[in-house]
DNA sequence: ATAATAGTGTCTCTAAGACATTATATT
DNA sequence: AATATAATGTCTTAGAGACACTATTAT
């Protein structure tokens, strides 16, 4: 907190200093599958190797600002859903010195994301093995990930899972205005299971959370799902 | 992550870093209330002031370690169940400088907590208002948190709210024995309102944790309720 | 016996899963 | 009309709250 233990705070040369930094999980769904952003890294360590964007905490700039600020330079956006997740603080997490990392993870419809990959940015496709989870390239390739980014995205999955159900984190995966069908494909994927469709759609309907749009989905070979949005929070 | 983001990482002292600080919230439930400890802090700024305990994370220690010798120097005491809650950055959240902060929130059974009361060291009572939360001190005064403290043990009592129904916290809030109105109260005063006795009752014995030690208690001048401890995980 | 709490049985209500049925858009 | 999916109705099951009742211990 800010007690200094036996060294004096007033002279902060005076003992070391970790570093520290900020790292991004930005999660999305495509075709049913859950993807997150990587980039390609250009120095060293671990250059050329795909991992998870992140950036130096700057001395005038909050947690949250370090975090928005990866999110627009290291992928060109603005921010949907963005919000801490853990700080990992182990001793030798990297080889260089003392990092600890504050990782926030990130959500994004998949329509605003479509347009990032390019040569230093790809969307990895998240498998869930038993306990962790595991990285797979546009080819289905194994990647593994440096310093301990497979254990930040882990924790970022259990943690999308756990607020799928009492939050609004589903909705941030989504346009602005989707089916129901969409909504249900997104907690699917998420829980790795199918859901029944009627007590899907009451649970939904009777939260009071979806406003319809009076709309309905358009070019399609059969019956035109109603679009919903997520009503403006009260 | 780790990645520099513009000046080189292998000059540390090229650009000004942020201290980093553990703080930890270590709550328990004493008589119906719901409690923290406080520290009188001996040095600037807020000199005199009840503080939560902290620390300046050391180079090679973990943030967990720096978590636990808090709890062992400033309480004297082992972890019984010890998390990490959320870390705080706001840019001038401590007046002398840049300081990130790691919070901790802890658990403790009121029995083992007796003893720590000292001149420095005191238990405030948590007071829910709206929002947010106060602290009283042992004459039912208001304590003014100096910091972010009072945000941070809003986040600790919201955290220990949200986890109350899927994890075990309630456990580590009681001795090794208790009874299961015992355990009704912890989440009585967590949840801030009354519970049903049978439905509590059914959920708790058909969730499996718990494992009657065949013992009751002692010492009343009525029908002495069975002693249950927590079946250790499978 | 009395007092005080432990522990249980019953009824109701709500939410969700399974399954089947009806509705409606495009081709 | 055919087709594919949208949307709904019914039945059942599980869990929790309300309330009342029975059980057990010390004095």
């Amino acid at each position: 907190m800010s007690k200094p233990d036996t060294l004096p705070a007033q002279h902060p040369s005076a003992f070391e200093r970790p570093a520290v930094t900020v790292d991004l999980v930005l999660m999305t769904v495509r075709e049913r599958v859950l993807q997150v952003l990587l980039i390609q890294r250009d120095e060293e360590p671990f250059q050329g190797k795909w991992a998870l964007p992140g950036t130096f905490v700057r001395i005038d700039e909050t947690l949250d600002e370090a975090a928005q600020r990866v999110l627009r330079e290291k992928a060109g956006l603005a921010p949907a859903f963005l919000e801490q997740l853990y700080t990992f603080g182990a001793v030798h997490r990297d080889p260089r010195m003392r990092i600890i990392t504050v990782a926030y993870f990130a959500l994004m419809p998949f329509s605003i994301l479509a347009s990032v990959e390019n040569d230093e940015r790809s969307l990895g496709t998240i498998r869930k093995g038993d306990g962790n989870v595991t990285v797979l390239d546009f080819s289905g390739n194994p990647v593994d990930l440096p310093f301990d980014h497979a254990e930040i995205l882990t924790t970022a999955v259990e943690r999308l899972r756990a607020k799928l159900d009492w939050s609004d984190v589903a909705f941030a995966l989504l346009p602005d205005e989707f089916t129901l069908r969409e909504l249900q494909e997104v907690h699917e994927v998420i829980r790795g299971r199918a859901l029944n469709k009627p007590a899907f759609r009451k649970r939904m309907l009777d939260s009071g959370r979806l406003e319809p749009t009076g709309r309905r989905e358009a070019g399609l070979a059969f019956r035109p799902a109603e679009l919903y949005r997520l009503r403006r929070a009260a």
